[in-house]
DNA sequence: GGTCCTGTCCAAAGCGCTTTTGTAACAGCC
DNA sequence: GGCTGTTACAAAAGCGCTTTGGACAGGACC
């Protein structure tokens, strides 16, 4: 059934059926209402296609993935955020696309996409430090938001971000206020911007009550459970061992966890934990106090309010800029407690 | 710069402009140089919605995430399946569409994609037992492949699955090739298909050694790292413990391990564990021998397999079903050993 | 010379919508 | 009665492609 087909049966005109359910004014609400039964009956639903080159708009949004030689990146984060961002893009009409696309292509990506009128606004995911995709988006004209930030762009543009800064230093000033002196930084990797903003946030907070900032308490990798106990089970062995650390995601966690029990130790009482929680559906912590006192912000939420942001600046390209700062809550769970003396 | 445009600047008609970059023969090869070049120069693409619009078909395949209530089903197994399905529709010069939809809103979703043109086939994901969708989607005429297989139904339609009962037979075999006799399944949820043939292919094992299947030493759950904690503890503080486990995944197994070490036992050792591996690219195991012996199958390749299942099938929808079995390999680690005596 | 290919190219229709630009019909007003 | 406004509909253009159905020239063949 087409909008021929269903005016040609209603004896009405393609451009009155158009107009009556597209909700203009001049069509009767009789007319209206008659229509809409029509397509209610015959459950029509206009042609995306060809309503897609008439109008020039899509209602669609990329999300792209890179693809570093024979792996796509894929990130813990990347399942709860797409879930997020559809749920706003259902409720909004709008479809989600999805492209993996070899790093190297990622210049050409963005301009084929545009070229083909494929889709009406991008999200730019995981910016790392100077990202030139900012500026490369700008020259383009297709609208975008970012989700994080870039360090090193002087440029406006539309994101949204966890204060990853703040939510370390709330973490490092928490275990501080326990009586820790020794806390280990078990971080992502810093050419990520949120890796790098966590360790500024440590780092301020230990400075800020004139601790040393000791290299021997700092890593940074790959967030598996694997580099989580490599990297605690390695702190602990040294001569003076962190009383607590500070953890990058859940996952990691599982490791350094792991690591505090097999030397022997109890997490909580002996050595204490935080651990940054983007809440992953499938990680979710389902006790009445959580296993682990940490910085939590849903990922999924992120999702939801990105997708929102490219939205409204497909509709208002022109419009300012907007940043949004999510703030992480402390949540405190078992993890931590008291430092030893 | 569109095709009406770019045929002007060429002296030549959209006709054959469009011919010659589309490989047809009846444009001379001297012309069809010409054509590509001034294409390239200009970096002409043509329009998707204006193509789509006049072939009929929009080069995009869906898949669907189901929505309970307010919450997405997020499975940790989506990004990398989603990553390689993504890999495959870029080389084949597809796009990938995703859709959140309400679970009791899913035969609608197809439909309605089906009447937009939306899409030109779909992916089936999780399927359940006796899954409706099957049916659903035969009489929508949308092509479709499968992720799994559906117990019950006795339509033929193009899947792909991995042998999960020869796998968890395979790994019953081993452990009890190794000497044990008491060994706990820590399963996914029994309603997913993948599920309950891993505990067929189990109890298969044990009968065909002529072993007491026991109520006690099976569980299920959604697959969380604490599930795997509690359901081994649990196991553990039994009258008549297992010596060995058989888990579902890698998260699962992280919590297993976790109660098998603060049980005061050592994994591979006291106590052996076999788990299903989905080769999750943040889950992934970097040492030289493997922690986890496990039964492995990778989801990104059975997403790349798939997604070029669906293309034959919109290429050739009424062509033979095809069906594909995976096996896994059996992945020997660290996290077995003979049975203690 | 006429016929029949063959190799190249093109005009125009069509895909299914939206939108612009009318155009009747009717009412209100002097 | 003539003018202006308003309401409710429709004809037709246009979005940017692909595809159908020629057209035309040149060579081969009889």
């Amino acid at each position: 059934m087409n909008l021929k087909q269903l005016s040609e049966l209603l004896g009405l005109s393609q451009t009155t059926v158009s107009r009556a359910l597209n909700g203009y004014t001049d069509v009767s609400e009789a007319t209206r209402a008659r229509v809409r039964a029509a397509a209610e009956a015959h459950d029509y639903r206009p042609n995306t296609r060809a309503r897609a080159l008439a109008t020039g708009r899509s209602r669609v949004i990329g999300h792209v993935i890179p693809k570093i030689s024979s792996h796509a990146m894929v990130n813990p984060i990347f399942a709860d955020f797409i879930a997020g961002a559809g749920e706003t893009y259902s409720s909004a009409g709008y479809e989600m696309l999805i492209s993996v696309v070899d790093l190297a292509q990622e210049e050409k990506a963005y301009l084929s996409m545009k070229r083909r009128g494929l889709v009406d606004g991008l999200i730019v995911s995981a910016p790392r430090m100077n990202d030139p995709r900012i500026a490369l988006l700008d020259g383009i004209g297709l609208p975008y938001a970012v989700h994080g930030r870039a360090t090193g762009t002087d440029r406006q543009y539309s994101w949204l971000d966890v204060n990853n800064r703040r939510a370390f230093t709330r973490a490092t000033d928490f275990l501080m206020d326990l009586g820790h002196r020794r806390i280990g930084l078990v971080n992502g990797l810093e050419t990520m911007d949120f890796a790098h903003r966590r360790r500024q946030g440590y780092e301020e907070a230990l400075r800020a009550r004139g601790i040393a900032i000791d290299p021997n308490l700092m890593r940074q990798d790959e967030m598996t459970e694997g580099y989580g106990w490599r990297a605690a089970r390695d702190m602990l062995a040294q001569p003076d061992p962190p009383t607590a650390f500070l953890v990058s995601s859940v996952i990691c966690m599982l490791g350094v966890r792991r690591a505090i029990e097999e030397a022997g130790l109890v997490l909580g009482r002996d050595v204490s934990a935080v651990t940054h929680d983007d809440q992953l559906s499938y990680l979710r912590d389902d006790g009445a106090v959580p296993a682990f006192t940490a910085t939590r912000s849903s990922v999924r939420e992120a999702g939801q309010r990105l997708a929102r942001m490219v939205i409204d600046r497909i509709d208002n390209p022109e419009g300012p800029h907007v940043q949004e700062l999510l703030e992480a809550e402390l949540i405190i769970g078992r993890s931590t407690g008291p430092a030893p003396r």
